[in-house]
DNA sequence: GAGAGTGTTGTAAC
DNA sequence: GGTTACAACACTCT
């Protein structure tokens, strides 16, 4: 479920809880989470946290007096990382509810980390698509290339980004998904921003104008830096299947509002399937 | 209770 | 090479 608000979310609240934790054991329940690699406990027993990174959707973690040791988190479409403090208390990777309520681990976790001074990292991921990997220095350098820029950078250069749409062909929805061309979109707040942008998910790519590349580079990053600013909404979602309630159907304007009026213009917004996706548009003002 | 759908992405196939 | 379709998996909703 997280997409890169959540898990940029996830990685501050990582940075402040366990950078400087020193790995005492590694307690693996799913062999899967872990890319079948059978002795992670060995490599990181007695390792040192120094910083956790985050590249896309991928954490990085690194470790104090290493050069070619590292971490790598996916959290895909469930995964969720749960803190637990010395007095056992939860503090949530995303939502406290998950977990808070219940012992961990649970029947979801898949691999538990605990650190010499009895706190420990609870990694939770119901579907199994996520993991958490060790890698060396050249598989971070790997990873990192796969990446486009973030809308969300500083120095993302919008006229390089009308430039890149004007050669592909595919609709715009499966552009904007494509985390080798921009990194950090995923399927919520693509359809957020192409609203933003009032752009149709179906238009092809290289028939944007200049002015609508324009407006949906703006829309892409303040999409993603306000739902940074509220801690990642999308995992309310998840978290609260009841769905309709809290700050997250207030926040998404066409995700999940099929058959609802469109807040803008008043049509009514429509759910079809594009980029092999679940798409959700205002037939009205999106052009 | 069966079947479809789910926020990701690597890989295989066209 | 560019694009699309599907698989990986477990759960919820219809």
């Amino acid at each position: 479920m997280p997409e890169l608000p959540e898990v940029e979310t996830v990685r501050m609240q990582l940075q402040r809880k366990v950078v400087g934790k020193t790995v005492a054991d590694v307690e693996v329940f799913h062999a899967k989470s872990v890319d079948n690699n059978s002795n992670i406990e060995d490599q990181l027993r007695g390792k040192t946290i120094s910083d956790v990174d985050r590249i896309g959707k991928l954490m990085i973690f690194s470790f104090v007096d290493e050069d070619d040791l590292f971490l790598l988190a996916h959290l895909k479409m469930t995964g969720q990382f749960f803190y637990i403090d010395k007095t056992g208390k939860t503090i949530g990777g995303g939502h406290s509810a998950t977990a808070g309520d219940t012992e961990l681990p649970t029947k979801h976790t898949r691999v538990t980390f605990h650190f010499t001074d009895r706190t420990s990292l609870h990694f939770n991921d119901m579907r199994i698509f996520g993991y958490v990997k060790v890698a060396t220095a050249n598989e971070v350098r790997t990873a990192r290339a796969r990446f486009g820029p973030e809308p969300i950078s500083p120095d993302f250069d919008c006229s390089w980004f009308h430039k890149k749409l004007n050669k592909r062909k595919t609709p715009i929805k499966a552009a904007l998904l494509d985390q080798t061309f921009i990194a950090g979109l995923g399927n919520i707040y693509v359809d957020e921003a192409l609203w933003r942008a009032k752009v149709r998910p179906t238009r092809r790519s290289d028939k944007l104008t200049k002015k609508e590349a324009a407006a949906l580079c703006a829309a892409a990053g303040d999409v993603m830096n306000e739902s940074i600013a509220v801690g990642g909404t999308t995992f309310q979602h998840f978290v609260d299947t009841g769905g309709a309630n809290g700050n997250f159907s207030d926040y998404l304007k066409v995700f999940g509002q099929q058959g609802k009026a469109c807040e803008r213009c008043g049509k009514i917004i429509k759910k079809i399937r594009c980029a092999g996706r679940g798409t959700h548009y205002c037939t009205g003002c999106q052009k």
